[in-house]
DNA sequence: ACCTGAACACCGTTCAAGT
DNA sequence: ACCTGAACACCGTTCAAGT
């Protein structure tokens, strides 16, 4: 029996501003804003921070699960698209768009994340696995090239612009092309390795 | 008239020390390796190191010079092979095993590195300019890619591959074979962006 | 000249004291 | 039950004191 009371008011305000204040925080400063400026951002003292967030990555990884579940849902959308291919690019292209923003290597996060996350990463990883299924199928996606090579490759457009000085910010784009053109069965050649094991 | 006098012989062989226990330190546990620890290492007190490297960032760039140089040996010693495209894929593996040991985000670094770094990593660039030049003209590579593109998306394989958990150790070699598919003429669409200004 | 370790400012995190 | 700010451990960095 866990019998689980309301929280009280005031925590439960004070949890959504922190929220929305580290989201702000990191956007600016990127990952590394303070705990102490988010505190202060949000109107609260720093020892708020730890009563809601064991610790500052359970903070990112209660922002981060919004983002991945975004995610799931454009994918969970695009896999009954009458061109299979296109779905996969344009949910890719969501992806990509989405963390645009920041660091995010957080959608395959390394060791022990909180549960949450992780199960909200495996719904992820079904739904590419099926769109690159369904893209395979249709001839889109070379035969060689499985669902976790993608869900790898996921982050890669946006790790490559972020690191040229005075770029576009659609810049991303013009990468994932150049990846999809990758991924295509045309003109493949064989790969070196094999794949990883399945994620 | 800067008469440099020579430096004395503690201060010769510390900063010696000093570079390969961060090396050492740096491989073993992360770019986030504490000075106390890489000085502990050297067997200097904290101070000296500081003493040499104004700045840890000026430490890792150090080291960092002595990489980027090495690349750029291999580069220049590939650009009168017999068929460019098989030298611009070895550089690309060369590239990527070197570097396969940790972050290394310092191939392109973000604003003020130090001029020494700036100076070799120019000399790499120019080096991947000619080879995708040479790739181009032959034909191996699309005709819409540039060196700057090549330039960024150098580092993506180990990347990529980075984040597989159990993955084998020579993973970026399948993703590196996936990239440069993608840089091949055949089979090549349209990019939906231009590229970046020129590194 | 160069080395050293105590001291400083800044982080994430903890916790006793308040309401 | 929840909030708070002082306190702690750990960082990178500085600097007065030593040789």
């Amino acid at each position: 029996m866990t019998d689980t009371r309301p929280p009280r008011a005031d925590a439960v305000r004070n949890r959504a501003a922190l929220l929305a204040a580290a989201a702000d925080e990191f956007a600016e400063r990127g990952m590394d804003a303070s705990v102490a400026d988010i505190a202060r951002r949000a109107g609260v003292g720093k020892g708020t921070v730890f009563r809601h967030f064991a610790t500052k990555d359970d903070l990112i990884a209660a922002i981060v699960l919004d983002r991945i579940d975004e995610l799931t849902t454009a994918g969970e959308g695009l896999l009954d698209a009458e061109d299979p291919g296109a779905a996969l690019l344009e949910f890719l292209t969501v992806a990509a768009h989405q963390r645009q923003q920041r660091d995010l290597s957080f959608l395959h996060g390394a060791g022990d994340v909180d549960p949450a996350v992780a199960r909200a990463r495996e719904r992820m990883y079904r739904t590419v696995h099926e769109l690159v299924d369904r893209a395979r199928r249709h001839g889109a996606v070379r035969a060689d090239v499985t669902g976790t090579d993608v869900i790898l490759l996921m982050c890669a457009p946006n790790y490559v612009a972020s690191y040229a000085p005075g770029a576009p910010p659609e810049l991303w784009r013009r990468y994932l092309g150049i990846l999809f053109d990758g991924l295509r069965p045309q003109g493949a050649h064989p790969l070196p390795e094999p794949p990883p094991p399945a994620l």
